[in-house]
DNA sequence: AATATGGTTTCGCAATGCGAAACGAAAGGG
DNA sequence: CCCTTTCGTTTCGCATTGCGAAACCATATT
């Protein structure tokens, strides 16, 4: 499967019911860790419980919803870990990135990911970290980080049109996250531009503190950035010397070795 | 998330018409890594194209599926990767077991995995692989298994009331996988009978050759059997005697603790 | 340019699924 | 032990939703 660049949803309007329903009722069943009853979750749908019956029974049969039968409580279903999972292996870059990733881990002894842009945001698709269980990062495969603070976000805005990029800062804003973030505008495309210099991104903190993250491109066939490649460390390890000295021309390497592979002329 | 049993889907009857779609297209998707377009798509699942298409974009607006812009096809969509994972956190026992996992794999050298029962197969939830990229198994998360070829899917059948494992038997039936796969249900289910009296159950090459695993039952504070854990490895090293001697054992012992973590008073 | 191919949109009809209300099954309390 | 409450599930008549044939439109192709 081919990453490409992110997708804008046209305007609402002529949508089917049924599947925004869904949308909502799965979104609410993922805030309940510990189930919902169908009268809780009617109440937060804002849907009559009848209603909400009919579509949770079909969603159950389908696997995309679970009951639990002692409880009656519902949870999300496996199918969507199912589907989740399939899509993730479908993604034609991973295979053969992750190599370079575990390889890239044992080198560094740091924790490695893969990021694409999806929903005007860093979606974290694959992860590497080393097996000495010490301090893991809350990083998670499926998880979603903002553009402006994660070095890996700063990669995927930095290769965007400017009006795309545009739109997503007036959706998104730049939030303060500690007291590195950049919430200037101006000042964070200036940086994206040396991100498009350098080839390489830094987050030096502006997302966690005390994480620091070095991220590079990996693109397409066609030259066009698909994805992200990160270093990610306590700042202590990746400190910005070691980050000059040499994790940038690792991250760059390996990123760009994964362009190649995937058919990239560099 | 307590996961209990497995969910026996009623009859259908009642259905929601567009949730069978709209799972019936997502799973037709799932078998397109390259994408497929709204006519191939309707001709595979026999709707006019005009009705695929709206679904389709309703579907993706909530970003169920994905539309390539260059192509045009369309892709599993990435809300799918969120909501599964999402899934996978709220496994409450998932997150003691990994630190036991790891611990397990560093161990033992081979691969671990987490399963539970769902849709009458055995589902892996989790797996832990040593950094070491040598040869890796074919398992990944979201991948379902036949109970009655898998060291997990044995533990998961044992554990069944009669009358369920009878159900699923009937449905799925003992399909030969290897020279070694059980395929009569006398012999399975006496096979079962011994796996409860030791406690833990052995694939011997029953499900793929050169394959050998030993897997132990994960218990909720009820004593139910939730979940399986398992030790999974070339035959050459995952022998007979090493299973005797110490892998069953140390897989035993990290389901029994793993078990105890979430509240099972041994 | 003309044509073919395939994605997208329209629109009038009726099937689909909506949801108020009835039903039933547990759990709690007098 | 029965009565009451609570909450999941089922029913059913109505009208809204979404169905799908066909028109439309945008690319690619000759």
């Amino acid at each position: 499967m081919a990453v490409q660049g992110s997708n804008k949803n046209q305007k609402p309007g002529n949508l089917v019911q049924t599947i925004e329903r869904v949308s909502l009722i799965l979104d609410v069943l993922g805030r309940y860790s510990r189930g919902i009853s169908v009268g809780e979750l009617s109440e937060e749908v804002g849907l009559p419980k009848g209603s909400t019956h009919r579509l949770l029974s079909s969603l159950a049969y389908f696997n995309f919803v679970r009951q639990d039968k002692p409880t009656k409580k519902y949870h999300l279903g496996f199918k969507l870990l199912e589907l989740g999972s399939l899509l993730i292996t479908q993604i034609d870059f991973r295979n053969e990135a992750r190599p370079l990733m575990q390889e890239l881990a044992n080198k560094t002894g740091e924790t490695i990911h893969l990021v694409v842009l999806d929903q005007n945001e860093a979606l974290y698709i694959d992860k590497v970290a080393l097996n000495q269980s010490g301090l893991q990062m809350m990083s998670r495969v499926g998880l979603r980080m903002p553009i402006h603070c994660t070095s890996v976000g700063k990669i995927l805005a930095a290769y965007l049109p400017e009006e795309e990029l545009d739109l997503i800062i007036k959706e998104k804003k730049l939030p303060r996250l500690t007291a590195h973030t950049m919430t200037d505008v101006a000042l964070f495309k200036r940086h994206l531009k040396e991100v498009r210099v350098c080839g390489y991104a830094i987050d030096d903190e502006e997302n966690e503190n005390g994480i620091r993250c070095v991220a590079a491109p990996i693109r397409n066939s066609d030259g066009a950035v698909v994805a992200a490649l990160s270093i990610s460390g306590p700042s202590i390890r990746v400190s910005l010397k070691a980050i000059e000295d040499s994790l940038k021309d690792q991250v760059c390497a390996a990123a760009l070795h994964i362009s190649k592979k995937t058919g990239f002329i560099g």
